[in-house]
DNA sequence: ATCTATTAATAAGT
DNA sequence: TACTTATTAATAGAT
């Protein structure tokens, strides 16, 4: 973990592999004394190298043979049960990877999508986008929408808090007429989002549309490296 | 290791003594996993833990018995020889962290020095100063003298190529009179400071000078919280 | 369990 | 072999 990120590979250079093993063990023996310590069980470690005839063991060949003692007297059948074996390991790890790695996906395209919000502002046509793109850039606008909204309707809030408190402020004409049409407007446009959501889940879902399903209906500026229209992948 | 330092003690909170064992021994079976992977190497860990009625093992109870069997069949007296048992492993320890203490030491003793230095450029006086303190401080001084000259040496011989190779550049009476001067003067600041050196070594070394070794002669300005003149423990 | 600020481990380079 | 430093990984505390 450091300089570069390392693969999970044996090392081909001796040497490298060498100062790695020496390194990675100490390390490996303060974190069984660390384990040890902090939480007051008992834990051992052996670790045969090529560069030692004998093991390296923490905490001491006492300490292991005792470790190893309460372990052999285990019946045999018991000594598989609820153990952390390397297969389970290793499975909990992809599982684990994978679950990082579908948050990572929606991430990017969260990102991406964002980026072409952006572009789309200064001008950029929105040609090239795919049907799955265009629902989730225009998921994505609502969500910001949403945001601006409930900010504005925050900051209305407590500005009509401080002029209630404090009996003054700005003028008579912006607080009676200039802020309730800000207020309504928010509202407004809030409602306005919820429809525009509703009626392009209604004409984009075909389950409910029969007469949207076929290919000749394909709008021509979808590209087809997507086979979703909707992009339950990404976003709700 | 994180939002806060950890002190390596049982820790008696038992709902954070559970937490951080769990993620502890996820780690260490990690780090058991990638040392045995990249360096090629035979290796278990054991860890019983009152969460459990069965010990947790990597990398499966097979593995184990088999690191286990190679342990046994060892006699008794190699099986000490050579080994990280607890006890040279803390020694180890803590050898390395005097180390590192001491190179803190010397490490603040210059960033104190440093400090010195710069406050009495801002016009604050040296009276408060030991002997010691005062020495220290000179070597410091002359440590950025030297690196000064260095610099400005590299400087000009940087502008002299320049002048050089491009035929151009600075007015001629630069390169034919300020350039020449700039570098005569680093070289004699530097002889300078080897004389004074030398000269404040000669004085203040008790074993050269058997005329300066008595308390009648200590000089007023130093304070007896020191009783070393020279700081052979920091600097050079 | 998940999230992040922070500490610890460590890969390369000297 | 040990030290340094840039970077990645582990994880403490909070949520």
């Amino acid at each position: 973990m450091a300089r570069k990120k390392v693969k999970l590979a044996y090392i081909t250079s001796d040497s490298a592999r060498k100062a790695t093993f020496k390194k990675r063990k100490r390390g490996l023996m303060k974190k069984v004394n660390e384990l040890s310590t902090l939480c007051g069980i008992e834990a051992c470690a052996i670790i045969y190298s090529p560069y030692d005839s004998e093991p390296e063991v923490w905490p001491s060949p006492l300490g292991v043979q005792r470790v190893l003692a309460r372990f052999k007297e285990m019946p045999e059948l018991e000594q598989s049960k609820k153990m952390v074996n390397q297969e389970s390991f290793l499975r909990q790890r992809i599982a684990k990877a994978n679950e990082q790695l579908k948050k990572q996906r929606k991430d990017n395209r969260e990102k991406e999508m964002t980026q072409v919000m952006f572009q789309s502002l200064t001008g950029k046509g929105l040609q090239n986008l795919s049907m799955m793109d265009l629902n989730d850039l225009g998921w994505l606008i609502d969500q910001n929408l949403k945001d601006i909204y409930m900010r504005i309707d925050q900051k209305l809030d407590k500005e009509a808090q401080n002029q209630i408190q404090q009996g003054h402020g700005m003028p008579r004409s912006t607080v009676e007429n200039v802020q309730p049409d800000h207020r309504r407007s928010a509202l407004e446009m809030n409602m306005e989002t919820l429809q525009r959501q509703h009626w392009f889940m209604d004409l984009m879902n075909p389950q409910e549309h029969l007469g949207f399903g076929g290919d000749e209906l394909m709008l021509p500026f979808a590209d087809n490296n997507h086979n979703a229209l909707w992009s339950t992948a990404f976003f709700p």
